[in-house]
DNA sequence: AGTTGATAAATTGTCGACAATGTTTAATTT
DNA sequence: AAATTAAACATTGTCGACAATTTATCAACT
């Protein structure tokens, strides 16, 4: 963590936390000591308890008075809510960004396509977090702040927590580039609802395949 | 406010502010003191501080460092998205309950119908916040908790924001009952198709209602 | 009257301390 | 040995204080 920033400490803490439960480096379901936190990152536990709250709304952890907060667990269940809300949201998202992307969006959402031809080529398909994920791209193109703020305030970080906890930001089938160039053409040619209708797909598949993949890691620890 | 509950002081005060945000005590866009809320409530800094970094990831409240915290302007171009994303997440809401609902969830949904016949009558059919709001029920009934946690999170207030704003909070015309009364029935078949399809259109027009209250609202403020 | 600069006051971000609560460890009883 | 109770320790919730930053006020100048 880097002093000296226009942001204040307590949201430092608050991205440097959130990645650490996102990237896994905090188990889920551990317990948070705002006093070890605290120390790690010399800083006052007002601190940490600043960063905490917000983490508590963002629905990474879950917090108790006079118990404290514990990251929360992962489970099929609650994957499987996610990604109904996320299928819905992210539906929206494609369906706006037919209608509401800007020419420059629309340039950059191409260029990232063809950047990535030649990684499809080789097999290694996938998606890092941020500037050069294709998700990312149709929900800042969907132009509605309200949409923004909910997917990436939230849902985008669970969504990843769940893929990192099942080793899934490593290559995937080349069959997701092939979606997501239906979905850029779709939007290039600001078909909304087609837009719409493939992106549903997409999400339906992509969720089919981590379901598949947290059974199957579920299964292979109970025969640890 | 009352103390010796099992929540946390900092958790009052949160639920105390945010409720002062949304019914318009505090009016919008206006700059929260940490320092004259201690006073109010009668709690030291710490509490109002973790209060407000939650409002601000329920984005009620809007902050920055070295500068402090104030409540978000309301303007017809965020009302617009928030509807977009309102008008997703609760047609989901709506199919997940036709087909999630249990029998107790959807007695007491047709009880509050039936209950509210009467009020119908007398042209002043609204909906007042909590238990005995239709949305309410739809929400939870999808027993969807990542759907819960966002529409009840976040969009549920800053929906309730915007009428409070606008005076919406008293008689609407009956059409409103007509619909709900439609949608519970697609839910009672477990339609869930239809029940989505009703729902967006019953916020459709809740939207377009909303839109008109709005400008009129604005033209009348340019006038005075 | 409007602008600029300096000073005072207020507010925010963070700190360490204290009291309350919960957890762990040790001692006692069965 | 197992169960219960008490004591010690650790953590959380809240407090007031300090330093840094911003805002408000006032005086001087144009």
């Amino acid at each position: 963590m880097i002093k000296g920033d226009t942001s204040s400490m307590a949201e430092l803490c608050f991205v440097s936390l959130r990645d650490a439960i996102v990237e896994g480096k905090v188990k889920q379901g551990s317990k948070l000591s705002e006093t070890k936190i605290a120390e790690q990152y010399q800083v006052s536990r007002a601190v940490v308890r600043d960063a905490i709250a917000k983490l508590e709304v963002c629905r990474l952890v879950e917090r108790k008075p006079n118990i404290g907060a514990k990251v929360i667990s992962l489970n099929e269940a609650s994957l499987n809510e996610l990604y109904q809300v996320r299928s819905a949201l992210e539906a929206l998202a494609a369906r706006l960004a037919a209608n509401n992307m800007t020419k420059q969006q629309r340039q950059q959402l191409i260029s990232l396509l063809d950047s990535q031809k030649s990684v499809v080529r080789s097999n290694n398909y996938y998606q890092e977090a941020g500037d050069v994920d294709f998700h990312y791209h149709i929900i800042t193109g969907s132009n509605n702040q309200s949409l923004v703020d909910l997917l990436l305030g939230s849902i985008y970080y669970l969504v990843r927590m769940y893929r990192v906890q099942l080793g899934m930001t490593g290559p995937r089938v080349s069959n997701a580039y092939f979606e997501h160039q239906q979905i850029a053409m779709a939007i290039e040619r600001q078909d909304g609802e087609l837009a719409e209708m493939l992106m549903r797909r997409h999400i339906q598949y992509s969720m089919q395949t981590i379901i598949d993949k947290f059974a199957a890691n579920s299964i292979s620890q109970l025969q640890l």
